[in-house]
DNA sequence: GCATTATAGTTGTATTGTGCAACTATGTAA
DNA sequence: TTACATAGTTGCACAATACAACTATAATGC
């Protein structure tokens, strides 16, 4: 692989994380935070699920997601049920409150994403989603 | 531009994010910091300029970058050049150490992206290289 | 059955990266 | 020369993360 190729990504990649995080940092898209909004849609669309699983999901420390299920469950956006069979553990589920803000926050960034990227060809979408999602899992083997 | 595609390239890059922002807490790579990484290298481009200039040109607020140019004329990677036309203003420029310590970060980032790319084809690079880079673009507009 | 070890989760602490607001010092314009 | 504008710094707050120390429970070995 070309040496110019890779500074090329490298650099591009720096850029674009230095811009989601300054944006991260004032405006809120909807009102979910980034982690949250992961955290919910993954709760979204399985089942009850603990700290330790999500965790290895993500590949966050364990202390990360669950400073996140606290801030979510206070919130009442999900709720804890005690696992039964294992008396440390818990397990986590989406509530209707949380659904309905999840579905505000998507609606909020669909728009935002809408205008950014309505310039762009059916074609370079396509395969921005597709090298984004290869690029994700490529991190994951890492 | 279809709903779907759009909420894709939202989930892709949050997670893109996430992934990166953790990297960044623990892995050092090379000894540079990626938001002193993105400024050395803008350094060692272009001609002195100073922190007002830079915070436009970053899209970072101004105190964001003075702290950022702050740490790095300490470790004195960089040196500040009064402007003999402004007495409020400085100009930093990139010191030799500076560039080494750059040159040492290059390096050590192109290894891991050199092992992390070594199954994408060069056709996946280029468009991957060139979508980030018209994404970032995208981004300045909003 | 008890002692040891392993595991799920929480909390204290630290770090990076960011913005806003208040401030200082200097420059510019009325 | 007084008022306003601008470059930069610093105090504070916050999001997101990891590591280490801890608690409570489970599992294992004997």
């Amino acid at each position: 692989m070309e040496q110019k190729r890779l500074e090329d990504i490298d650099l591009e990649l720096a850029t674009l994380v230095r811009r989601a995080t300054a944006a991260a940092t004032d405006k809120k898209l909807g009102t979910l935070e980034r982690s949250a909004y992961l955290l919910l849609t993954q709760l979204s669309a399985h089942g009850p699920i603990g700290v330790k699983a999500l965790s290895e999901q993500f590949r966050l420390d364990i202390s990360t997601v669950s400073r996140q299920t606290a801030v979510l469950e206070t919130k009442g956006y999900i709720q804890r049920l005690p696992d039964p069979t294992d008396g440390r553990a818990s397990n986590f589920q989406i509530t209707e409150l949380g659904m309905q803000e999840l579905q505000e926050t998507k609606q909020a960034r669909l728009v935002r994403f809408s205008k950014l990227f309505h310039d762009w060809s059916e074609e370079e979408c396509r395969m921005l989603g597709q090298l984004l999602a290869k690029l994700n899992r490529t991190f994951i083997d890492e």
